[in-house]
DNA sequence: GTTGCCATACCGACCGTTTAGTATCGAGTG
DNA sequence: CACTCGATACTAAACGGTCGGTATGGCAAC
């Protein structure tokens, strides 16, 4: 607690206050978490945080950005050299791990669902980070079908489309009930399905999932 | 707006204010709507709303309560005399329909993520609400396992699952950018893929949806 | 008159934000 | 080296507003 080499005193500084206050609004949403309480968390007081920030706002948009591109960042690094079938089994087990993370998860479902109706830059900053998501799936499956991994003739938009919907919904499910949903092996059992659908005719056909007997 | 035949007043009943207050809860979540915005919605000043619940999360429970139920309604009935394939068909078009709907949508999605972490007693309502959509789906594709349209080595609650969400997904992207993302055809695509999936082997195999060329 | 339904007025708590003031540092100056 | 100056990083306190909730009273129907 003492000093960490970066800041001059005791306090948190900017980035650390970012962590902290996306924490917070991950738990217990944007509305349900006062200034008070990141403060409190921080070890700081109110008039810290608006020391860096102009607004609760201005703090909460600077956070999102802050985890939307670590997110980006870790789903890119985990399909490097991969091929594209592969890349979409590694993502899907990316967003798992992030959803199981001590720290960062339930930020991007909790913010984006609130932001709806209520708050229009994080909802446009979310709006931009799914669209990147979609395009960033939609590139791998177009990717393998001109290499002929996969079907050349599936709609890879809507693929894309509803890999991203087994995601979220199955983050949501999780969430909601982490006792009684089976997280991984639900984006599993998507992923093979979906793996399964888009190979080419003619080639050989896996039952669901791996040989798990 | 004179009488409506039901109160002796020309204020709300009971009933109207869990309709109105959902419609707010949903569109704001719970957080962010006041009880004298919903008072002021429904044409009533706080009295009339303490009047008829003690508080209010009572009166978001009850609101929640009915909703939930009139979903479960509207499932139920739109898979009556239905094969297994057909009502996982319908299932997904009375969700599409139910996330356009003017006034009831969001509802689910908007307060089972906000309840997560902060109000427990809603949040197990909806992980009920989840768990018998759950049950419901998987029942569905065992009478298809029973009968021989379905595959029968396929594991039938992590079909649910994955269906369950996929249809999260969908709405919750529908939610958040309704100009760009195709509610519908994604979750045409992914119910084709699931039944291209569980074909039993041997059966005819159609292409990605319908011939829509 | 009693009862059900609702309006009015109000309370205490809390929230986001502002302000005034303080402690601590680095750079510049002699 | 000592010393000033000006940032920077905070604390403490307060302000205006809103919130959930309550107490009270009145009006209409039976």
């Amino acid at each position: 607690m003492a000093t960490d080499g970066r800041t001059r005193r005791n306090g948190a500084g900017r980035r650390d206050l970012t962590e902290i206050a996306i924490n917070c609004f991950a738990r217990h949403g944007y509305q349900g978490t006062s200034i008070d309480r990141i403060a409190r968390e921080a070890g700081v007081t109110k008039g810290a945080i608006y020391h860096h920030f102009r607004s609760k706002e201005d703090l909460l948009a600077a956070a999102v950005r802050d985890r939307i591109g670590e997110f980006e960042t870790r789903v890119q690094n985990a399909c490097r050299d991969a091929a594209p079938d592969e890349s979409l089994r590694r993502i899907a087990e990316v967003c798992a791990e992030h959803a199981r993370s001590e720290d960062r998860p339930r930020f991007a479902i909790k913010l984006m669902v609130e932001s709806i109706e209520t708050n229009a830059p994080v909802l446009e900053e979310m709006r931009g980070m799914m669209r990147r998501f979609r395009a960033f799936l939609r590139n791998i499956v177009r990717a393998g079908q001109d290499s002929g991994l996969l079907r050349s003739d599936a709609d890879a938009d809507a693929v894309a489309a509803a890999y991203t919907s087994a995601v979220i919904g199955a983050e949501t499910q999780f969430y909601l009930d982490p006792k009684r949903f089976s997280l991984e092996h639900t984006l599993e059992t998507f992923v093979s399905q979906m793996l399964d659908n888009l190979r080419p005719a003619g080639a050989a056909q896996t039952l669901q999932g791996r040989s798990d007997p």
